[in-house]
DNA sequence: CAAAAAAACTAAAACATTTTCGCCTTCATT
DNA sequence: AATGAAGGCGAAAATGTTTTAGTTTTTTTG
């Protein structure tokens, strides 16, 4: 390993000189700067992060924090395009990412310990809605810039896609292809989950269409089984919707299952629309209508609202970012009245 | 921050008594360590990362590099599963696990400075075929232990899933269902397919069946469109295969379309199975008889060899270990033959 | 040309640890 | 009582870097 000792020595310099050539210092000499500059360079040196961090107390790393409760982890694609995006903005910036345990070198310590531990400059909590409000609390401990998912808390920053937004647009969408009779399969009862079913009732309200109860039928994020059963019910009403909305796309393909076994054809007998925008829901037949959301966003904005407050250090202040998603239109949706108009595009 | 000088006033001790009493060093007497570690406790002591790396040049850090040139990033499950299964296994043995990229702090150095600079105590490399060979020869310069996924290289230890075991096991289990025109739909020109091509043939070969050069279509992996212009040629063939292997469960979904495109049904028209063992495959119709690959086993075993590896020092020995998956039965693929023994189980 | 100012460079402290070596007790053994 | 051994503890060096506060050298100015 070469250190700025060894270049020092080389080029008949101080230790001090050869810091401040690397970091480029006003107050040194270009030709001596150069010299140096081209000598480490020679040597093949690397600085030590671990100094480095040491001295400054920056270590240019940003925690990540992931965890749900069910144990799917990175699986779900819209948390992996999240943190994707959010590695390569983060490198982009000058942060590393590291993962961050609730049990750090071993010891059941906490999050926040484990970020003071490793000196992060920020911390990403991507956590699933079932676990969120356990950690947030853990982790606001950490004395460093914070960031959170699709959830808003005191204190904390957040990106938020804005499921109202997203919500409208689709319900619109289907009530502008002549629905009026538009069921919603709604995941748990969280921020998000609370969010689309306000959006849900108040564009209907505004589009004077009546939602009747059983038309509002709770079922479990990402779970496909309980998806079926909810269309189960809905089908077996007297008054059976003509449009269902998921709330995800792996409950949408749930649904579709007992669409078939009823032997109903989509969209000919019955449309359904979701959320997500999955990759594989443009590969499976029919094509489906979903909203993507800008998960790609989510995380570039994370990357960025860290990067600024560790820059200008604390106090942090609490800053908010929406995202919004957009409609991918496919094949499992269409016109329910022959004098409406056909579906945008 | 609270750090050993503080402690070590409270109580009336050196730092390094205090050292020795956190680090369970033996010559110490019982009583001072209790106290030591009490104040501590109560001070809300964390150890500083950056100093202990410093001092014992040690970061219980490894790093992982992921890449591949199409930008899926960790999206595809299977490698989303190795990372999540990895970083389980790496936190439970006291390592935290840091993204490389290949410009560190905004300098565009390679993967190896990085790791250097990082002071990882080994590397985990998750590249796709595509672009693995170009950076392995990088990273081999990082003087730390290397494990990369699914590629043996010389002198780099690997984590490997046994293709030629699974197409085997794929293939003979068509076989025993009475199949015998069965035709292969396979990725890219990689060792991962070159593996999977040979069994495919030495299993063939073994049991006495013939394999027309039309029933081995080359697609690209991840590629609906692609698998599904493949069945398409197989389907246009004089005499078209009963039963169709594809690359992964993406392919898989596209070769259906086609399937449904031209009427026919799965299984009872014709049979498929497939590799990979996505979520997504069981929530589908029909559900997809796929291989499962171990992808947490592969995650885990990677963890188990850097760390032995780290903990013994250099020399690096070359490691391999290959894990087997395992066929998850669906509803796509159904006897061919009337006096053929029913599937198992 | 002397003095002042500016430029170029350096010594040393500081960051939080670990670890080696040596010192001082205490206690048991001759 | 003298010797030795062992146990318990501390001083200080070392890790690689940044930064402050000088110190030396060069340049400018009157």
């Amino acid at each position: 390993m070469v250190t700025l000792r060894m270049i020092a020595e080389r080029c008949g310099v101080s230790i001090a000189s050869v810091s401040k050539a690397l970091n480029g210092a006003s107050d040194l000499s270009q030709a001596t700067s150069m010299r140096i500059r081209r000598v480490a360079e020679e040597m093949g040196y690397m600085p030590n992060a671990a100094a480095k961090a040491l001295r400054t107390n920056r270590s240019y790393t940003f925690g990540i924090i992931f965890e749900e409760a069910v144990q799917h982890g990175l699986t779900h694609e819209f948390f992996s395009r999240i943190l994707n995006s959010f590695l390569q903005r983060s490198e982009a910036l000058g942060y590393d990412v590291l993962f961050l345990g609730a049990q750090p070198g071993g010891r059941s310590l906490g999050y926040a310990d484990h970020a003071r531990y490793r000196n992060c400059d920020g911390v990403f909590l991507i956590a699933g809605s079932d676990v969120v409000e356990n950690i947030v609390g853990d982790v606001c401990m950490a004395d460093c810039p914070i960031v959170c998912i699709d959830y808003e808390f005191d204190g904390v920053s957040s990106v938020v896609s804005d499921n109202e937004h997203g919500m409208r647009k689709l319900v619109e969408y289907a009530i502008q292809l002549g629905h009026r009779r538009i069921a919603f399969i709604h995941g748990e009862n969280t921020n998000v989950t609370r969010a689309r079913l306000r959006s849900f009732f108040t564009v209907c309200a505004e589009k004077g269409i009546k939602v009747p109860p059983e038309y509002v039928v709770p079922s479990v994020y990402h779970n496909a089984e309980c998806a079926q059963v909810a269309v189960r019910a809905l089908l077996d009403l007297p008054e059976p919707p003509t449009c269902v909305l998921f709330p995800d796309d792996f409950s949408y393909i749930g649904g579709m299952n007992e669409f078939r076994n009823r032997g109903l054809n989509v969209p000919a007998d019955i449309s359904a629309a979701g959320y997500d925008g999955m990759l594989l829901s443009q590969s499976i037949w029919p094509r489906l209508t979903t909203l993507r959301q800008d998960a790609e966003g989510m995380g570039v904005r994370a990357a960025e609202i860290l990067a600024r407050q560790a820059e200008n250090g604390p106090p942090y202040p609490v800053e908010r970012a929406v995202l919004q998603g957009v409609i991918v239109p496919g094949e499992t949706i269409r016109p329910q009245l022959a004098n409406v108009a056909p579906p945008p595009r």
